[in-house]
RNA sequence: GCCCAAGUAGCUCAGUUGGUAGAGCAUGCGACUGAAAAUCGCAGUGUCGGUGGUUCGAUCCCGCCCUUGGGCA
């Protein structure tokens, strides 16, 4: 009987092996698996974003992965929003919440809260965009710099997409950025959040994602990708975006090389990885204590080793099941 | 064998009318508050192919050699 207020959170870069790891701690803990990951989300991708299989999906609950359609934009407050919901059916159900993903900042608005802002609206939102692209980023920024200087000043002139939201909530609110975070804000979840973060040696991730991109190659993707592209979707969707759909794309339009477009999206690919890497070293996951870094890759076929598989269920078990260790 | 072109950062290349060099990409570090697999900031590195000469001084000019590409035979 686990207590229902825990949370876990499986968390590294792309092609660690968290969903691995995810999955078989789900199946050990009666545990639901949450995606954290912003690209997993969307229906199309399932073989470029290495999205769970499914039988993986009927073995053991899986939630948020691929419930979004590629031309819808999913975002932070609703992923927060829908992470909130399942984590609330989970503690009804006494099952585990396991959140997997490598995505930062989703998992940071729901283990520290996040600024309340309301919608902009989708024409804000467009307008805002049009500017961009007409007059480009420095130019908004001294607009942005004259109507709204306490947003303006944090912003770097080049960052067209902070700049540009920025704008966007200026305008379609009425209020500034800056005047929205000094609110209270959407508050942490209240869960206690007991995390583990894989942070494989570089150079190891690397042959891993080159392998799996061979391997996502031979399973498909790039007839995916060709379906994708037959929605004609704005190239500006974040689905649009996902590493892999642009590179494979070139192909398609005979611009590169499948050798180029490999190439382009490994390292694309591994520039992420160290970009995740950042912001995992600088964010906490969990409060002093219940965070364990793991410096190992894992996969589904080798798994850690059975005394590191022990040492990761007792730093869990001895967490989770607070009420038994008094006992 | 002869003629031409090129050899500069990990890669592609720019440049210095002679005062020991620089962009893009790659790499590393960092930021990150409703697009985040996004967006942006910062930072290395070089025996300037080798060798001899001219010069106060050569990556740059001259000779020879090596390598690569192209042409002629």
């Amino acid at each position: 009987m686990s207590s229902s207020e825990n949370a876990l959170i499986v968390a590294g870069p792309t092609c660690s092996g968290k969903s691995a790891l995810a999955f078989h701690l789900a199946d050990l803990y009666c545990g639901t698996v949450i995606n954290a990951d912003s690209m997993q989300v969307y229906r199309e991708l399932r073989i470029l974003t290495a999205r769970p299989s499914e039988a993986e999906e009927e073995a053991i609950p899986h939630r948020l992965y691929g419930v979004l359609p590629a031309a819808t934009a999913g975002s932070v407050a609703w992923w927060r929003k829908q992470a909130l919901a399942i984590m609330a059916e989970c503690r009804a159900a006494g099952r585990l919440p396991i959140l997997c993903g490598g995505t930062g900042m989703y998992l940071r608005a729901l283990t520290d809260g996040l600024v309340e802002v309301p919608d902009p609206g989708a024409e804000a939102r467009q307008q805002a965009r049009a500017l961009l692209m007409e007059i480009g980023p420095e130019a908004l920024h001294e607009k942005l710099m004259k109507a709204d200087p306490q947003t303006a000043s944090h912003l770097h002139p080049q960052d067209s997409q902070r700049v540009s939201r920025a704008w966007e909530v200026l305008m379609g609110t009425g209020r500034g950025l800056a005047s929205w975070r000094a609110a209270e804000g959407l508050p942490a979840a209240p869960y206690r959040f007991i995390s583990l973060m894989l942070d494989p040696p570089r150079d190891e991730l690397r042959s891993a994602i080159a392998q799996r991109f061979d391997a996502m190659l031979e399973a498909g993707a790039m007839e995916e990708v060709a379906a994708l592209r037959r929605q004609n979707l704005p190239e500006s969707l974040p689905a649009m975006r996902a590493h892999g759909v642009p590179e494979l794309g070139q192909v398609l339009e005979e611009q590169w090389s499948l050798d180029e477009a490999r190439l382009q999206a490994t390292r694309a690919i591994g520039r992420y990885t160290r970009r995740q890497a950042t912001w995992f070293r600088h964010h906490a996951l969990s409060k002093d204590g219940d965070g364990e870094i793991i410096f190992h890759r894992t996969s589904g076929k080798e798994f850690f080793s059975s005394k590191k598989m022990r040492e990761i269920e007792y730093f869990i078990s001895s967490r989770i099941d607070g009420a038994g260790l008094e006992r």
